[in-house]
DNA sequence: GCGAAAATAGACAGATCTGTCTCTTCCACT
DNA sequence: AGTGGAAGAGACAGATCTGTCTATTTTCGC
């Protein structure tokens, strides 16, 4: 173990810290339920160093959705890749990735659907994340169908995108991860037609 | 036009004002972001009517999902029956169905999947009464799978559930009525299996 | 170790939230 | 016409919300 740090343990960084908060607590009780006095308590960070580093509210939203994009495009993408070894078609596979949050013990729907509930389209900002957010996993979803070698790749990602986007909201709905087997069913539906 | 009422207008009374209110306002902007007084201002009801009718928030809440629910299953059954005319599969036609509420100028997600957003485990009676409504939507979808002659009517009620619930999230997250089609799509996919 | 930059503690303002309370007015029915 | 119950108007309480401000302490690069 490297000795980067002083013998007393260093904490994260302000900005840090509260950006970690927000990720937990906005992604399981949804934005407007969490008020930034909550932010700052469990950050434990003081309200001005909030304020330094995030002008309002609605830019912490904003970073915790960039933020929520980053790590889940890269979890699901480096999960998908290692149950996928040896194993195809590779699309129905999404399904058991998907499986694994489902039944993980914070999963609460999916951030970026939860934030279309909390706003209106007067949240721009906030709704072009989402929207880009799930751009990108279409876009990786139809590359993966053509590895499976779909003709339409474009649609076929599209409508992969609509079953997990289904998945999600039943396995949140249900309490179940159920769902992911059916997601699985349809999806191989999908790449045999 | 029986004479029920006297020669001038008679208004509603407050209480089904109040739900009325509650149905446009809860709907379209959710429950957190409306506030009681802004739904008493809109209703044109003073604030101990509401209290006598409603004893708190969350019972309107209730309310307002519970007449959600009754309305829109009326709505969906109706028009499935009218555009099901001399049409088979019928699975099928519940995405044109859906394809006209997507279109429809105040359309905002699914009611009780936005509930989902806005509440924790915590919410029990909330979303039981989300959790029933899918249900008997599936019922619904299990019922009208077996005319087109399904063999596992269950299990198809659930596929096709998960499909509309995915084309309903893909609906408002692009504010395009193209997921309508890309279900109608996966539903025929499914029939024919 | 020094000085600048960052973080801390906590009071404060003003808006908004749910819910309570009192007093008045209206209206339907007898 | 009179009465009882529903509805209205609006002040009020207490909590909570976002965001500001000041003054002090900590930290880190040089």
């Amino acid at each position: 173990m490297p000795a980067l740090t002083t013998s007393q343990t260093r904490r994260e960084p302000a900005r840090q810290r509260i950006l970690e908060t927000a990720l937990v607590l906005f992604y399981a009780e949804g934005i407007r339920a969490v008020g930034i006095d909550r932010i700052i308590a469990d950050a434990d960070v003081a309200k001005m160093s909030f304020y330094r580093h995030f002008p309002s509210k609605a830019d912490l939203v904003c970073a915790f959705l960039e933020e929520r994009h980053t790590r889940w495009m890269h979890w699901f993408t480096t999960r998908h890749a290692e149950l996928c070894r040896r194993r195809t078609p590779k699309l129905p596979v999404a399904a058991d990735v998907l499986k694994e949050w489902f039944e993980g013990p914070d999963f609460h729907g999916c951030a970026f659907i939860n934030i279309l509930a909390e706003t209106t389209a007067a949240s721009t900002h906030e709704r072009n994340i989402a929207s880009a957010h799930k751009e990108e996993l279409k876009r990786l979803l139809a590359g993966i169908a053509k590895t499976d070698g779909a003709k339409n790749t474009a649609e076929t990602g599209s409508l992969a995108l609509l079953i997990i986007e289904g998945a999600i909201v039943r396995a949140e709905m249900t309490g179940s991860s159920k769902p992911a087997q059916e997601a699985r069913c349809l999806l191989s539906l999908l790449v045999a037609r």
